[in-house]
DNA sequence: TTATAAACTGAGAATACTCTCAAAAACCAT
DNA sequence: ATGGTTTTTGAGAGTATTCTCAGTTTATAA
């Protein structure tokens, strides 16, 4: 029994990560990634500076684990539901979308983490990563249907990721969730190419 | 002759006060605002670190006459232009969009600065406030117009800036101008309400 | 030329942060 | 209880950054 963790102090040292995860949120939400200092988190996480390090390599990967944590919260939701393929492609992508924001914004620090995470010079962080893959099959789905009047390109995917973290600035600012919501829908709808009318007539309904 | 400044001291003080900013966008296109030092700014400039602080109280100020800068460069051509006040809004704006993604994109290091004054927590940086005003002038107008189908709110205005820094981002990263531009205009037509077609048409004329 | 005020310098105080490491504590199978 | 292993601790080395200030240089009015 000798080099391998048993199940007790897995379970200790995973909590303890957990905990340090749980911290960052909080100093994150706070500060964001680039101002939170190690020495914070760990500090609101109630564990020694040099516990962080046994954990973590170094701040990146611990950012990865709170990109990790928060993606795996929320983005189950946006999967795109196939077996309702027959549906209007504008409709499901009305749904996914507001399902998607609403949970986003059930705690206010998520909602803080995950607009930082826009926030980003350089790479993509991982929360944006999963959320870009069921966009793109969304819309393809929606091209697919002639429903749309666009074309998928890096430029199309940021301008639907700016109209979310938009949305989720003003919720977290207080404006009214729903109304907030239908707002992106609309935009959303709009900017793929449906008419202006009938995308607030489905965001409405969405 | 002995509280005020005489002019070749102004001359002087200006000039170097000239150099630090533009050390300033230098830096600050390589490293971003949060990451940009004082010492490295001086460096660049060939100041010593304490005539930074002759000319500024703190990297904020810096920040702001920075953004001062560059605005006044670039945001003139944004303004409404009344006089054609008979024109069609959505050509109008088309057009102060051309103008001003065209004008941002001269210089790659204002493009990199520009680009990251979105990126910010808190307070708007003043690069942003002149272009907000010109912004809901025109929205105004075409409204006024009945030309658009919208409201404007905050959230509107967020998603007109998103555009055009995702414009920004991918002409900084080499994507073709031209090409980039027409669909900034295209989706900022579509969110106001223009109908689809016609929105990429008034884009690609544009 | 010289006196004076403006402009600049760079050493260093104060602070803050990341990461290492030897030692201590906690844990657990036997 | 014992001994080996895992986990935690916190002091401190190394580095970086902001900002101050006493003193030096520069420019110019007289």
């Amino acid at each position: 029994m000798n080099t391998f963790l048993n199940n007790k102090n897995k379970n200790k040292k995973l909590q303890t990560r957990l905990e340090i995860i749980d911290a960052a949120i909080k100093v994150i939400a706070k500060s964001g990634r680039d101002t939170a200092s190690i020495l914070e988190i760990t500090k609101v996480a109630k564990v020694a500076n040099g516990t962080f390090y046994y954990h973590f390599k170094n701040k990146d990967k611990l950012l990865d684990a709170v990109g990790e944590k928060i993606i795996s919260e929320i983005t189950a939701s946006y999967e795109i539901e196939w077996k309702s393929a027959k549906e209007d492609p504008a409709i499901l992508f009305a749904n996914a979308t507001k399902t998607n924001l609403i949970n986003c914004s059930q705690d206010p620090l998520w909602l803080a983490v995950i607009i930082d995470s826009f926030h980003t010079r350089g790479k993509v962080p991982p929360i944006l990563r999963g959320y870009n893959k069921s966009l793109v099959a969304h819309i393809e789905f929606g091209l697919s249907k002639k429903r749309y009047d666009t074309k998928i390109d890096d430029n199309l995917l940021a301008n639907m990721q700016s109209i979310n973290r938009n949305a989720l600035i003003m919720i977290s600012e207080g404006k009214v969730v729903k109304k907030t919501i239908q707002q992106a829908i609309e935009a959303k709808l709009r900017i793929l190419g449906i008419a202006p009318k009938e995308a607030r007539q489905i965001a409405i309904s969405a």
